[in-house]
RNA sequence: GCACCCGUAGCUCAAUUUGGCAGAGCAGGCGACUCUUAAUCGUCGGGUUGAAGGUUCGAGUCCUUCCGGGUGUACCA
């Protein structure tokens, strides 16, 4: 394997050390200049953050602090309107809650407004009579402002038009705000905005915090349908001396102490396989991989996984744990195997097509690749269709680009192909009676790859064999071609059981229960360059 | 990586086609208003039009370069 510049350099330590202190420029979270930007002067203060700034300084000068250490709270917002609606919350009762004051509606001596907590909103009314003509005035109507977090105390009723209030006897101000929100009705809209500044986005568009609550729900009846079918949940190293187990590309880091070079694991795969050889039966890991690649609406840098090993099983057992695993997930996060899709509806219901890879591209395409034993005669063929067929690309490759062009964009509902060619899945079993092709499968769904999947080899002098091909690969130029991991091949010489695996991108799994079509969308932080 | 599109007030958007005083709504300041809910009414402030350069009497608008973002495409989950 080639390795990256840092550790061909005979002093590695050296010249990264080097490279880090002859940088022109430090961090810019370590220049002296920094607090230009966060104390900005007056004059570089809008006109609403100046004015807010007064107001807390106002509020000190009357000896109220603008950001108490502490507030008492009785009820959320919907608990609030429950215990009113059920009738449990009497004319005298006082209930106390606390949010964000995010609308208000001032008509003289009375006004309207709501206020927002993590459960939702609820109308508060605001009496000059009740409060008091200077609290009401001089603090309540000039000194809180859209955004800032207050406490009221009060008593619930309803209004004429109905709605469930709370008519406040007391406020007071927990959190000043400084900045203005975004616009009330029309939420924050400017993508770029929106991602950089997430806390933004969530706070304004209440459909973005429903999708990473569903994201969460997504992940948890993953592991509660692994942890009852008596999978361990395990973690097993982000920093790797060698990494492995899919083709990309690696993130490269240092260790300064150990002066070794560590990468960012691309897979967890090779892991947890030696964790079956250790004796565990079933195990699975939830966590973050890297992937030094390009960004485009279906990738990010970093992206959440899901793989699970089983012993004692094959690629058709992992087919149908996962056609039972989604089921479970669909019925457990939206109620029912049938999710929308734009204007169509997938289905999880089990059992999926399972359709030869061959099969599919032959009957989309019109192309039999097993018409086409190597790859410059398959190349041919796609040229001759007016595919873009790279000159350097394998023939594994070019039949995965048969696949992406003609089938992926078609499967809608789920559907496995199965029976993948082998230079392409090192790490899978031969399919027996055949030469070239192993026990894989990947999970199709809403036109995207959504898994991964197949018997593993487990027969350690194939499994080297099958290193140094990859490494012919490297040689001959494939950046992603995986690397020899020689403690892995030495773990299967000491038996790995029949074992089944399978790999799911969690990301595009939330994409799919989302609607959304960019991950972006699903990845409350996502990678952006930086600003200039 | 390549192609195309976009960047105007804190936010959402006009003005760009055909170069001619940079505007509206929300938000904000001041004032009125005790059942509103995108409250309403009056009034006022708010801009290095992403950055730099160029063409022009005159540039938000046309040209060049750069920065950031979006969409498509290529590879990967």
């Amino acid at each position: 394997m080639a390795a990256p510049c840092v550790s061909t350099h005979p002093a590695a330590s050296y010249s990264l050390k080097s490279c880090i202190s002859n940088r022109q420029d430090p961090p810019s979270h370590f220049r002296a200049d920094m607090t230009d930007t966060i104390a900005p002067t007056e004059q570089e203060l809008l006109d609403q953050e100046l004015a807010r700034r007064e107001k807390l300084e106002r509020l000190r000068a009357a000896g109220i602090d603008p950001y108490p250490p502490r507030v008492e709270r009785t009820h959320t917002a919907a608990e609030a309107i429950a215990a009113y609606r059920e009738g449990q919350l009497g004319e005298e009762d006082v209930v106390k809650l606390t949010g964000r004051l995010v609308a208000r509606r001032i008509m003289g001596k009375l006004t309207f407004a709501h206020i927002e907590d993590g459960s939702g909103r609820v109308q508060i009314m605001v009496r000059r009579d009740l409060l008091g003509a200077e609290r009401y005035n001089e603090f309540f109507k000039k000194d809180i402002d859209l955004g800032d977090f207050v406490g009221v105390a009060g008593t619930m009723g309803v209004t004429r038009t109905g709605e469930v209030t709370c008519t406040v006897t007391d406020i007071q101000l927990l959190a000043k705000t400084l900045k203005p929100l975004p616009d009330k009705w029309h939420g924050l809209k400017d993508p770029e905005l929106r991602q950089r500044q997430r806390y933004l986005d969530l706070l304004a568009n209440p459909e973005v915090r429903e999708v990473f609550r569903r994201r969460a729900a997504i992940v948890r009846a993953l592991r509660e349908y692994l942890d009852g079918e008596g999978f361990l949940e395990v973690e097993t190293p982000i920093l790797q001396p060698i990494y492995g187990g899919a083709a990309a590309e690696p993130f490269v880091t240092y260790h300064n102490y150990l002066h070794q070079q560590l990468y960012l694991r691309i897979s967890f795969e090779l892991y947890l396989k030696r964790l079956l050889v250790g004796g565990y039966e079933r195990v699975y890991e939830i966590g973050r991989d890297f992937r030094n690649e390009g960004i485009s609406h279906k990738h990010n840098p970093e992206f959440t996984q899901l793989e699970f090993y089983e012993a004692y099983t094959d690629y058709n057992g992992v087919m149908a744990r996962t056609e039972e695993m989604l089921a479970y997930v669909a019925q457990k996060v939206m109620g029912s195997l049938k999710i929308p899709w734009g204007d169509e509806e997938i289905d999880f219901t089990p059992p999926w097509p399972r359709i030869p890879l061959r099969q599919a591209i032959l009957d989309a395409s019109g192309i039999d690749y097993e018409d086409y034993p190597d790859a410059d005669s398959l190349r041919a063929v796609m040229r001759d269709k007016g595919l873009d067929a790279p000159a350097d690309a394998s023939r594994g490759k070019l039949i995965d680009k048969l696949l992406g062009h003609f089938v992926e964009p078609n499967l809608i509902q789920p559907t496995f192909l199965i029976d993948y060619p082998l230079d392409v899945s090192p790490l899978a079993k031969r399919k027996p009676g055949t030469r070239d092709t192993v026990e894989r499968f990947e999970g199709f769904a809403g036109g995207m790859e959504i898994c991964n999947a197949f018997s593993e080899l487990n027969d350690p002098l194939d499994q080297l064999e099958r290193f140094l091909a990859q490494r012919r690969d490297f040689d001959m130029g494939d950046k992603e071609a995986h690397p020899i991991d020689e403690d892995y091949v030495n773990a299967l010489m000491y038996g790995l059981p029949p074992t089944g695996g399978f790999g799911m991108g969690i990301d595009r799994l939330t994409m799919l229960f989302c609607g959304q079509t960019n991950i972006r969308e699903v990845i409350l932080f996502p990678h952006l360059r930086p600003e200039s």
